[in-house]
DNA sequence: GAGAGATTTCGCACATAATCCGGTTTTTTA
DNA sequence: TAAAAAACCGGATTATGTGCGAAATCTCTC
């Protein structure tokens, strides 16, 4: 029914390389790059959004301009393990705003999660006011990020394999 | 010369949420949303995307369909903390595709680094031959992502201030 | 508090892009 | 090799983005 990875040709995979980069590309500008007609190059895209390698497009931000420059990693451990208590903090942890990122991690049922606040006083709030009053937690270890060396929302998106035998695709 | 975010009022901090999730949306149906007519509303993002409130637009893919589905946190220490050899670690480390992020923390000269790869086979691949023969390593802790609970690229954009009494500015 | 100026808004006209449709070419399959 | 399926293209239609002048709103000054 829905293609894997693997039937992608070329030129998907360099769709969706481009749109990665520049989600707002308009169709004849995309279709020219990748040299096919504005028709089958849109037709393309769509079916790359049926099928779900294109989850959605979005706009990115200046986080230092809305007020949201400082990141901070907050590594977090529970008290209770049991799965009733690990899902009521994901579901605690995602309904806050200043949670970008939330990952389980592996060695000790540890959290690792990223935020975005505007300065140290929005990070004391944050951990004072809002994950303090999250049940369960046992204790926290702060990474303040200093720079910011790299932020990439893409990934990278293999070639295809040269095809066997006999045909093409 | 340029806005600040205390500049921006209640309808284009409305146009920075509404982008931030859906980078796509036709101007006119975000004019109607935010109840102006669609020229207005396009002048407005057009300045938000001017005064660089809105970096870019880009296409989110599903990680697990393009082969990037495990997320690893690399804690990186250097044995070199002078300022030249943070920049060539900071340079290298750029260029490594696999690298979604990384981050210079506090406490140390450590950095964190978040990379997407297919499966543990292209974690050790990646370890090995790539960031290993980055030089100044001194060591590295390894957190391995067993679940993602949330993943949000939008920041919260905070109300505007009710401005204060007689005039505002 | 009245008025000049600036800013923002709207509605219409125009340009550009997305979408639809039919026909042709290419690839796959039997 | 022939038939079927899929992909591609070009042009017509529709929708969307963009430019411009006029009206409305707001700001500031006197």
């Amino acid at each position: 029914m829905s293609r894997q990875l693997e039937d992608l040709d070329r030129i998907d995979r360099q769709i969706l390389r481009i749109l990665q980069r520049a989600g707002r590309l308009p169709n004849v500008e995309l279709a020219r790059r990748v040299n096919l007609s504005p028709t089958p190059c849109l037709e393309r895209v769509k079916r790359l959004e049926r099928e779900g390698f294109i989850r959605d497009y979005v706009a990115l931000l200046d986080p230092i301009k809305v007020h949201a420059g400082l990141v901070v990693y907050i590594q977090v451990t529970l008290t209770d393990t049991a799965t009733s208590a690990l899902e009521a903090f994901n579901e605690h942890v995602s309904s806050l705003e200043e949670v970008q990122e939330c990952h389980m991690v592996a060695g000790g049922f540890d959290y690792l999660i990223k935020i975005r606040i505007k300065d140290m006083l929005g990070y004391r709030r944050f951990l004072g006011e809002k994950l303090a009053s999250i049940p369960g937690v046992r204790e926290t270890h702060t990474y303040v990020v200093i720079q910011e060396v790299k932020t990439d929302t893409s990934v990278a998106v293999p070639d295809p394999e040269p095809a066997a035998k006999g045909g093409k695709r």
